[in-house]
DNA sequence: ATCAATGCAAACACTTTGCACTGCA
DNA sequence: TGCAGTGCAAAGTGTTTGCATTGAT
Protein backbone atom coordinates (compact mmCIF):
# COMPACT_ATOMS: atom_id res chain seq x y z
CA UNK A 1 0.00 0.00 0.00
CA UNK A 2 2.45 2.50 1.23
CA UNK A 3 5.03 1.50 -1.77
CA UNK A 4 1.92 2.05 -4.24
CA UNK A 5 1.31 5.53 -2.58
CA UNK A 6 4.71 6.06 -3.38
CA UNK A 7 4.77 5.41 -6.58
CA UNK A 8 2.06 7.14 -7.38
CA UNK A 9 4.22 10.21 -5.39
CA UNK A 10 6.68 10.07 -7.56
CA UNK A 11 4.36 9.95 -11.09
CA UNK A 12 2.67 13.00 -9.91
CA UNK A 13 5.94 14.56 -9.13
CA UNK A 14 7.55 13.87 -12.67
CA UNK A 15 4.67 15.65 -14.29
CA UNK A 16 5.29 18.92 -11.64
CA UNK A 17 2.00 17.98 -9.60
CA UNK A 18 2.02 17.57 -5.73
CA UNK A 19 0.39 14.73 -3.68
CA UNK A 20 -1.67 17.04 -1.50
CA UNK A 21 -3.73 15.23 1.25
CA UNK A 22 -6.57 15.31 -0.74
CA UNK A 23 -4.82 13.56 -3.38
CA UNK A 24 -3.68 10.94 -1.29
CA UNK A 25 -7.04 10.56 0.48
CA UNK A 26 -8.29 10.16 -2.66
CA UNK A 27 -5.60 7.41 -3.75
CA UNK A 28 -5.79 5.95 -0.86
CA UNK A 29 -9.69 5.28 -1.54
CA UNK A 30 -9.33 4.04 -4.55
CA UNK A 31 -6.63 1.37 -3.48
CA UNK A 32 -8.44 0.25 -0.62
CA UNK A 33 -11.53 -0.55 -3.18
CA UNK A 34 -9.64 -1.50 -6.58
CA UNK A 35 -11.41 -4.04 -7.68
CA UNK A 36 -14.77 -2.04 -7.11
CA UNK A 37 -15.11 0.32 -10.25
CA UNK A 38 -15.96 3.49 -8.41
CA UNK A 39 -17.73 6.04 -9.78
CA UNK A 40 -16.72 9.78 -9.30
CA UNK A 41 -19.70 9.66 -6.61
CA UNK A 42 -18.48 6.71 -4.63
CA UNK A 43 -15.61 7.70 -4.37
CA UNK A 44 -16.42 11.12 -2.96
CA UNK A 45 -17.93 9.60 -0.24
CA UNK A 46 -15.38 7.29 0.71
CA UNK A 47 -13.42 10.34 0.73
CA UNK A 48 -15.46 12.18 2.74
CA UNK A 49 -15.60 9.39 5.69
CA UNK A 50 -11.71 10.29 5.80
CA UNK A 51 -11.51 13.97 5.10
CA UNK A 52 -15.35 15.77 4.97
CA UNK A 53 -14.09 18.84 4.18
CA UNK A 54 -13.19 18.07 0.79
CA UNK A 55 -15.31 18.95 -2.49
CA UNK A 56 -16.35 16.84 -5.25
CA UNK A 57 -14.89 19.20 -7.69
CA UNK A 58 -11.86 17.92 -6.30
CA UNK A 59 -12.30 14.22 -6.39
CA UNK A 60 -13.07 14.68 -10.08
CA UNK A 61 -9.98 16.65 -10.62
CA UNK A 62 -7.98 13.81 -8.97
CA UNK A 63 -9.43 11.59 -11.15
CA UNK A 64 -8.71 13.16 -14.51
CA UNK A 65 -5.30 14.05 -13.25
CA UNK A 66 -4.44 10.55 -12.46
CA UNK A 67 -6.06 9.62 -15.73
CA UNK A 68 -3.90 11.76 -17.70
CA UNK A 69 -0.86 10.36 -15.90
CA UNK A 70 -2.34 6.89 -16.86
CA UNK A 71 -2.69 5.93 -13.15
CA UNK A 72 -5.64 4.69 -13.41
CA UNK A 73 -8.32 4.07 -16.68
CA UNK A 74 -11.24 5.72 -16.89
CA UNK A 75 -13.84 3.53 -17.69
CA UNK A 76 -17.58 2.98 -19.30
CA UNK A 77 -19.92 -0.18 -18.94
CA UNK A 78 -22.76 1.71 -20.86
CA UNK A 79 -24.86 2.98 -18.44
CA UNK A 80 -23.70 6.92 -17.74
CA UNK A 81 -21.46 6.89 -15.26
CA UNK A 82 -17.85 7.25 -15.63
CA UNK A 83 -15.95 4.36 -13.86
CA UNK A 84 -12.77 4.64 -12.18
CA UNK A 85 -10.09 1.37 -12.67
CA UNK A 86 -6.32 1.55 -11.10
CA UNK A 87 -3.66 0.45 -13.32
CA UNK A 88 -1.66 -2.91 -11.90
CA UNK A 89 1.91 -1.44 -11.43
CA UNK A 90 3.82 -1.27 -14.61
CA UNK A 91 0.81 -2.35 -16.98
CA UNK A 92 0.52 -0.49 -20.01
CA UNK A 93 -2.92 -1.33 -20.58
CA UNK A 94 -6.63 -0.98 -19.30
CA UNK A 95 -7.34 -4.77 -18.66
CA UNK A 96 -10.56 -6.41 -19.64
CA UNK A 97 -13.75 -6.77 -18.03
CA UNK A 98 -17.07 -9.18 -17.56
CA UNK A 99 -19.72 -7.40 -16.69
CA UNK A 100 -23.01 -9.63 -16.06
CA UNK A 101 -26.14 -8.90 -17.35
CA UNK A 102 -28.47 -10.46 -14.85
CA UNK A 103 -26.79 -9.14 -10.95
CA UNK A 104 -24.32 -6.38 -12.88
CA UNK A 105 -21.28 -7.74 -10.85
CA UNK A 106 -18.15 -6.52 -13.13
CA UNK A 107 -15.20 -9.09 -12.97
CA UNK A 108 -11.49 -8.07 -13.94
CA UNK A 109 -9.27 -10.28 -16.09
CA UNK A 110 -5.79 -9.70 -15.45
CA UNK A 111 -3.75 -11.29 -18.10
CA UNK A 112 -3.56 -9.86 -21.60
CA UNK A 113 -5.70 -11.53 -23.93
CA UNK A 114 -4.97 -9.51 -27.00
CA UNK A 115 -1.65 -9.88 -28.26
CA UNK A 116 -2.56 -11.90 -30.91
CA UNK A 117 -5.67 -9.68 -32.05
CA UNK A 118 -3.63 -6.80 -31.74
CA UNK A 119 -0.75 -7.88 -34.24
CA UNK A 120 -3.50 -8.71 -36.58
CA UNK A 121 -4.95 -5.24 -36.56
CA UNK A 122 -1.34 -3.44 -36.58
CA UNK A 123 -0.67 -5.47 -39.76
CA UNK A 124 -3.91 -5.80 -41.73
CA UNK A 125 -5.42 -2.26 -40.89
CA UNK A 126 -1.74 -0.36 -40.20
CA UNK A 127 -2.77 0.75 -37.36
CA UNK A 128 -0.58 1.79 -34.51
CA UNK A 129 -2.19 0.65 -31.00
CA UNK A 130 -1.37 2.61 -28.12
CA UNK A 131 -4.27 1.14 -25.62
CA UNK A 132 -7.56 -1.02 -25.92
CA UNK A 133 -10.90 -1.60 -24.49
CA UNK A 134 -12.39 -4.86 -24.28
CA UNK A 135 -15.85 -5.75 -22.16
CA UNK A 136 -17.76 -9.21 -22.86
CA UNK A 137 -21.55 -9.03 -21.48
CA UNK A 138 -22.92 -11.90 -20.36
CA UNK A 139 -23.87 -14.55 -17.48
CA UNK A 140 -21.56 -14.50 -14.62
CA UNK A 141 -20.96 -17.63 -12.89
CA UNK A 142 -22.76 -16.75 -10.02
CA UNK A 143 -25.85 -15.94 -12.07
CA UNK A 144 -25.55 -19.16 -14.04
CA UNK A 145 -25.61 -21.36 -11.09
CA UNK A 146 -28.72 -20.00 -9.85
CA UNK A 147 -29.97 -20.45 -13.52
CA UNK A 148 -29.71 -23.75 -12.69
CA UNK A 149 -30.92 -24.31 -9.74
CA UNK A 150 -34.49 -22.76 -10.68
CA UNK A 151 -37.58 -24.97 -10.15
CA UNK B 1 -31.63 0.34 -48.32
CA UNK B 2 -35.41 -0.85 -48.95
CA UNK B 3 -34.83 -4.30 -47.89
CA UNK B 4 -32.57 -3.03 -44.91
CA UNK B 5 -35.57 -0.75 -44.03
CA UNK B 6 -38.28 -3.73 -44.23
CA UNK B 7 -35.97 -6.05 -42.43
CA UNK B 8 -36.41 -3.30 -39.59
CA UNK B 9 -39.93 -3.42 -39.69
CA UNK B 10 -40.21 -6.67 -39.09
CA UNK B 11 -38.04 -6.43 -36.24
CA UNK B 12 -40.34 -3.55 -34.96
CA UNK B 13 -43.28 -5.94 -36.24
CA UNK B 14 -42.60 -8.74 -34.23
CA UNK B 15 -41.82 -6.94 -31.13
CA UNK B 16 -45.32 -4.99 -31.53
CA UNK B 17 -44.18 -1.96 -32.05
CA UNK B 18 -44.86 0.08 -35.53
CA UNK B 19 -42.57 1.79 -37.74
CA UNK B 20 -43.88 4.95 -37.62
CA UNK B 21 -42.94 8.37 -40.29
CA UNK B 22 -40.61 9.17 -37.52
CA UNK B 23 -38.98 5.94 -36.75
CA UNK B 24 -38.66 5.30 -40.43
CA UNK B 25 -36.64 8.85 -40.84
CA UNK B 26 -34.60 8.30 -38.12
CA UNK B 27 -33.49 4.45 -39.52
CA UNK B 28 -33.03 6.15 -42.92
CA UNK B 29 -30.53 8.41 -41.15
CA UNK B 30 -28.80 6.08 -39.63
CA UNK B 31 -28.45 3.88 -43.33
CA UNK B 32 -27.46 6.90 -45.00
CA UNK B 33 -24.81 7.39 -42.65
CA UNK B 34 -23.59 4.03 -41.52
CA UNK B 35 -20.08 4.15 -41.06
CA UNK B 36 -20.28 7.94 -39.50
CA UNK B 37 -21.10 6.57 -35.42
CA UNK B 38 -23.56 9.33 -34.85
CA UNK B 39 -24.76 10.96 -31.49
CA UNK B 40 -28.48 11.38 -30.82
CA UNK B 41 -28.19 15.36 -31.44
CA UNK B 42 -26.18 13.80 -34.57
CA UNK B 43 -29.01 12.46 -35.90
CA UNK B 44 -31.59 14.33 -34.19
CA UNK B 45 -30.75 17.36 -36.38
CA UNK B 46 -29.74 15.02 -39.81
CA UNK B 47 -33.72 13.80 -38.95
CA UNK B 48 -35.09 17.66 -38.94
CA UNK B 49 -33.91 17.94 -42.30
CA UNK B 50 -36.15 15.61 -43.65
CA UNK B 51 -39.17 15.63 -40.86
CA UNK B 52 -38.94 19.00 -39.54
CA UNK B 53 -41.25 18.75 -36.83
CA UNK B 54 -40.11 15.79 -34.59
CA UNK B 55 -38.79 16.35 -31.68
CA UNK B 56 -35.23 15.29 -29.96
CA UNK B 57 -37.41 12.92 -27.44
CA UNK B 58 -38.67 11.21 -30.23
CA UNK B 59 -35.25 10.42 -31.22
CA UNK B 60 -34.01 9.16 -28.25
CA UNK B 61 -36.85 6.72 -27.71
CA UNK B 62 -36.20 5.73 -31.37
CA UNK B 63 -32.40 5.22 -30.63
CA UNK B 64 -33.51 3.38 -27.59
CA UNK B 65 -35.81 1.41 -28.68
CA UNK B 66 -33.64 -0.20 -31.75
CA UNK B 67 -31.11 -0.82 -29.16
CA UNK B 68 -33.16 -3.45 -27.27
CA UNK B 69 -34.25 -5.23 -30.10
CA UNK B 70 -30.44 -5.42 -30.92
CA UNK B 71 -30.93 -3.32 -34.23
CA UNK B 72 -27.91 -0.84 -33.26
CA UNK B 73 -25.39 -0.76 -30.80
CA UNK B 74 -25.52 1.93 -28.12
CA UNK B 75 -21.32 2.84 -28.07
CA UNK B 76 -19.35 4.64 -26.08
CA UNK B 77 -15.68 5.80 -27.01
CA UNK B 78 -15.09 8.04 -23.49
CA UNK B 79 -16.50 11.59 -24.56
CA UNK B 80 -19.49 11.67 -22.42
CA UNK B 81 -21.46 11.02 -25.63
CA UNK B 82 -23.60 7.70 -26.69
CA UNK B 83 -23.28 7.05 -29.95
CA UNK B 84 -25.18 4.78 -32.36
CA UNK B 85 -24.13 2.13 -34.72
CA UNK B 86 -26.30 0.06 -36.86
CA UNK B 87 -25.46 -3.51 -36.79
CA UNK B 88 -24.60 -5.48 -40.08
CA UNK B 89 -27.36 -8.03 -41.31
CA UNK B 90 -27.59 -11.08 -39.23
CA UNK B 91 -24.65 -9.74 -36.53
CA UNK B 92 -24.72 -11.50 -33.35
CA UNK B 93 -22.20 -9.03 -32.21
CA UNK B 94 -20.76 -5.38 -32.09
CA UNK B 95 -18.72 -4.82 -34.05
CA UNK B 96 -15.02 -3.42 -33.30
CA UNK B 97 -13.74 0.20 -33.57
CA UNK B 98 -9.99 2.16 -34.07
CA UNK B 99 -10.11 5.23 -32.96
CA UNK B 100 -7.48 7.63 -33.83
CA UNK B 101 -6.05 9.40 -30.84
CA UNK B 102 -4.88 12.04 -33.11
CA UNK B 103 -7.86 13.06 -35.61
CA UNK B 104 -10.55 11.66 -33.84
CA UNK B 105 -11.56 9.61 -36.81
CA UNK B 106 -13.07 6.32 -36.29
CA UNK B 107 -12.61 3.13 -38.21
CA UNK B 108 -14.47 -0.20 -38.18
CA UNK B 109 -13.58 -3.67 -38.14
CA UNK B 110 -16.16 -6.24 -39.82
CA UNK B 111 -14.44 -9.55 -38.99
CA UNK B 112 -14.80 -11.23 -35.74
CA UNK B 113 -11.40 -10.76 -34.20
CA UNK B 114 -12.26 -12.32 -30.91
CA UNK B 115 -13.59 -16.02 -31.10
CA UNK B 116 -10.55 -17.55 -29.84
CA UNK B 117 -10.46 -15.38 -27.08
CA UNK B 118 -13.88 -15.55 -26.01
CA UNK B 119 -13.66 -19.52 -25.75
CA UNK B 120 -10.36 -18.68 -23.37
CA UNK B 121 -13.01 -16.59 -21.06
CA UNK B 122 -15.56 -19.28 -21.42
CA UNK B 123 -13.43 -21.91 -20.25
CA UNK B 124 -11.36 -20.06 -17.82
CA UNK B 125 -13.42 -17.78 -16.08
CA UNK B 126 -16.86 -19.50 -16.46
CA UNK B 127 -18.33 -16.49 -17.66
CA UNK B 128 -21.38 -17.28 -20.43
CA UNK B 129 -20.56 -14.30 -22.92
CA UNK B 130 -23.67 -12.89 -24.78
CA UNK B 131 -22.05 -9.67 -26.80
CA UNK B 132 -18.67 -7.62 -26.22
CA UNK B 133 -16.89 -4.48 -26.82
CA UNK B 134 -13.83 -4.13 -28.27
CA UNK B 135 -12.46 -0.78 -28.92
CA UNK B 136 -8.44 -0.18 -29.95
CA UNK B 137 -6.98 3.50 -29.44
CA UNK B 138 -3.70 4.39 -30.87
CA UNK B 139 -2.77 6.18 -34.22
CA UNK B 140 -4.47 5.49 -37.85
CA UNK B 141 -3.09 5.43 -41.32
CA UNK B 142 -3.13 8.87 -42.03
CA UNK B 143 -2.22 10.41 -39.25
CA UNK B 144 0.89 7.92 -39.35
CA UNK B 145 1.90 8.75 -42.81
CA UNK B 146 1.38 12.65 -41.75
CA UNK B 147 4.13 11.73 -38.86
CA UNK B 148 6.75 10.40 -41.29
CA UNK B 149 6.39 13.44 -43.49
CA UNK B 150 7.18 16.10 -40.93
CA UNK B 151 10.02 18.17 -41.44
C1' DA C 1 -62.85 4.92 -29.06
C1' DT C 2 -58.62 3.26 -27.83
C1' DC C 3 -54.03 3.33 -27.06
C1' DA C 4 -49.39 3.63 -28.78
C1' DA C 5 -46.61 7.26 -30.20
C1' DT C 6 -45.30 12.11 -30.36
C1' DG C 7 -43.62 17.06 -29.20
C1' DC C 8 -42.55 20.10 -25.87
C1' DA C 9 -40.67 21.63 -21.73
C1' DA C 10 -39.16 20.60 -17.44
C1' DA C 11 -36.49 17.67 -14.73
C1' DC C 12 -32.46 14.89 -14.14
C1' DA C 13 -27.72 13.09 -13.43
C1' DC C 14 -23.14 13.60 -14.10
C1' DT C 15 -19.36 16.60 -14.88
C1' DT C 16 -16.92 20.99 -15.58
C1' DT C 17 -15.96 25.76 -14.62
C1' DG C 18 -15.37 30.50 -12.38
C1' DC C 19 -13.81 32.55 -8.63
C1' DA C 20 -12.32 33.84 -4.23
C1' DC C 21 -9.55 31.74 -0.76
C1' DT C 22 -5.87 28.98 1.30
C1' DG C 23 -1.33 27.48 2.29
C1' DC C 24 2.92 25.59 1.16
C1' DA C 25 7.62 26.77 -1.33
C1' DT D 1 4.37 36.57 -2.10
C1' DG D 2 3.43 33.70 -5.85
C1' DC D 3 0.97 30.19 -7.62
C1' DA D 4 -0.78 25.48 -7.50
C1' DG D 5 -4.48 23.57 -5.37
C1' DT D 6 -8.99 23.84 -3.10
C1' DG D 7 -14.21 24.39 -1.92
C1' DC D 8 -18.35 26.06 -3.23
C1' DA D 9 -21.91 27.24 -6.21
C1' DA D 10 -23.27 27.96 -10.70
C1' DA D 11 -23.30 26.56 -15.28
C1' DG D 12 -23.01 22.90 -18.79
C1' DT D 13 -24.09 18.79 -21.25
C1' DG D 14 -26.42 14.81 -22.56
C1' DT D 15 -30.42 12.24 -21.58
C1' DT D 16 -34.96 11.08 -19.55
C1' DT D 17 -39.64 11.96 -18.10
C1' DG D 18 -44.52 13.94 -17.45
C1' DC D 19 -48.21 15.29 -19.79
C1' DA D 20 -51.43 16.90 -22.99
C1' DT D 21 -52.17 16.02 -27.86
C1' DT D 22 -52.28 13.37 -32.03
C1' DG D 23 -53.34 9.86 -35.20
C1' DA D 24 -53.60 5.59 -36.73
C1' DT D 25 -56.61 1.17 -36.37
Amino acid sequence: MEQRIQKIKEALHDARYKLTPQREVTVRVLLENESDHLSAEDVFMKVKDKYPEIGLATVYRTLELLNELKVLDKINFGDGVARYDLRKEGAKHSHHHLVCIKCGSVEEIEEDLLPEVENIVERDYQFQITDHRLTFHGICRNCSNEEDNND
